[in-house]
RNA sequence: GUGAGUGUGGCCAAGUGGUUAAGGCGCCAGGUUGUGGCCCUGGAGAUCGAGGGUUCGAAUCCCUUCACUCACCCCA
């Protein structure tokens, strides 16, 4: 019987998985190379306020899914939910509105969020994301929905759907919401006790409703773009301009609202295709003008996105794209009695000391079984020491995709094997 | 938090009231003297998720509970 398993929610990338994160972990760092990107990476923890504060008291995420405790001094932290109140903390903590601006900064961490676990969705799962702090331009809307767009791309996704939306500023947004609330307002006998809610709290949200009985009140409901100030709404015009330049696609959708109430302007999410239920989208992010204002510092504008791992995996898989096979041994060590095994001690160690990725057997097992463990590993060749060798000081290198082998002193095999190495590479 | 489905050795999986719970993968060991991948043979490994009940008898029926999966809410 198992005493313990992964807390629910959580699992356990094994092995045979490591392809993939290994293979998307490579294309993220790339693509930041490509757009000049710093990595930064900030604690797993932070002071609970942090949160509240960014993300927005009304949201499922600080109402009901964050990891809360207080530690032996008695301070309230939270388990990261998400990435960019973080990066925008650790950003004025380290003055770095003192550097040339924008500051371009990714991460990829693990957050934490107490919700359902589901296909893709869990209670630990890992994020890749990116912001561009300290710039309004919307070349950097641009930039930013770009290199998301080109991540998928160079993972190989295909078929993604951009989707594209601006909810206005501070200045514009009260007058939407206005026109929004007045709206659903006349229609509340109609709306489903979720979105009744929504209408006193946070009325945006409306138009995220699935239920078949406010769907439709949804594509009459008053447009945020139709709202929007001169400002935004000429920040919106040269996105979409930008857009057009990188030869991006992407749908207009006006229901599209993001989840986290710092968003301003600017709000996209990328699907796969033929998305199946609202837990699909594999990325999103958008413009949050207002939040480093909000947590302390000097009104700073910003951009950014985040990605799920599991789910650009999940992806990769359904699309039946392989990753890059990981690295296997380069030679297996093989021996045959306690002297030899003395000598395959020290062999292993100098091949490793040459660089030569090495598996020594263990136990003290047939040769017939260290062959088949050597061929199980994948191993390219392997080296066996027997009592004849060990008499004569030479060694046995056997090919194990060939199937070939021959007898040799261990400097030519060791060089034989050097020589494979590096002509195998190119 | 809500709804549905599923729980049989490490993995996949047959069995739906009746003697020692199939099979496949994987693992281990053999198929003569020191050699892998194919094939053959053998072996280890399961209190049939847990607890209770019905019954002469339960993996199989009932109840409870736990876990997992999928979906909803919401999000990546």
């Amino acid at each position: 019987m198992i005493l313990y398993q992964a807390p629910r929610g959580t699992t356990d990338i094994l092995p045979h998985d490591q392809a993939y994160w290994r293979y998307v972990e490579k294309e993220v760092v790339n693509i930041c190379r490509l757009y000049g990107y710093q990595r930064i990476d900030t604690p797993v923890f932070e002071d609970a306020g942090l949160f509240v504060r960014s993300i927005g008291e009304e949201t499922d995420i600080v109402e009901k899914e964050t990891y809360s405790f207080r530690d032996r001094s008695g301070d309230l932290l939270t388990l990261r939910p998400e990435g960019t109140a973080p990066v925008c903390r650790a950003y004025l903590e380290h003055g770095m509105h003192n550097l040339p601006q924008p500051v371009r900064l990714y991460y990829i961490t693990p957050l934490f969020r107490y919700e359902r676990p589901q296909a893709g969705r869990y209670r630990q799962h890992w994020q890749f994301g990116f912001e561009g702090l300290g710039s309004s331009d919307p070349a950097l809307d641009a930039e930013v929905i770009n290199m998301a767009c080109g991540l998928y791309r160079h993972l190989g996704l295909r078929d993604m759907v951009l989707k594209l939306n601006s909810i206005g500023c501070r200045n514009c947004r009260p007058q939407y919401l206005k026109s929004l609330r007045e709206y659903y307002s006349r229609k509340v006998h109609l709306l489903c006790a979720d979105c009744k809610r929504r209408l006193e709290r946070n009325a945006l949200r409306l138009l995220d409703c699935k239920e078949e009985s406010c769907f439709p009140l949804t594509e009459q409901a008053p447009k945020s773009s139709e709202y929007l100030c001169t400002e935004c709404k000429g920040h919106f015009d040269f996105l979409k301009k930008y857009l057009v330049i990188l030869g991006l696609e992407f749908d207009l959708d006006h229901r599209l609202v993001r989840g986290l109430d710092y968003y301003t302007k600017t709000v996209f999410e990328i699907y796969p295709p033929g998305e199946k239920g609202a837990q699909s989208t594999v990325g999103g992010g958008g413009r949050y003008d207002n939040l480093i204002e909000e947590i302390g510092g000097q009104p700073t504008p910003a951009v950014g996105f985040a990605t799920g791992m599991e789910r650009m995996i999940l992806n990769l898989k359904r699309q039946n794209i392989s990753a890059p096979t990981l690295p296997q041994p380069t030679a297996f060590v093989a021996f045959l009695g306690q002297e030899a095994k003395d000598k395959a001690v020290a062999y292993a160690a100098q091949m490793r000391r040459e660089g030569i990725s090495v598996i020594l057997a263990s136990g003290n097992r047939s040769l017939k079984a260290q062959l088949r463990h050597a061929n199980g590993l994948g191993a390219a060749c392997a080296i066996i020491i027997g009592e004849e060798e060990l008499r004569e000081g030479m060694i046995v290198w056997r090919d194990m995709v060939k199937g070939e082998q021959q007898r040799l002193s261990f400097e030519d095999a060791l060089s034989l094997v050097r020589s494979r190495e590096s002509g195998g590479e190119s």
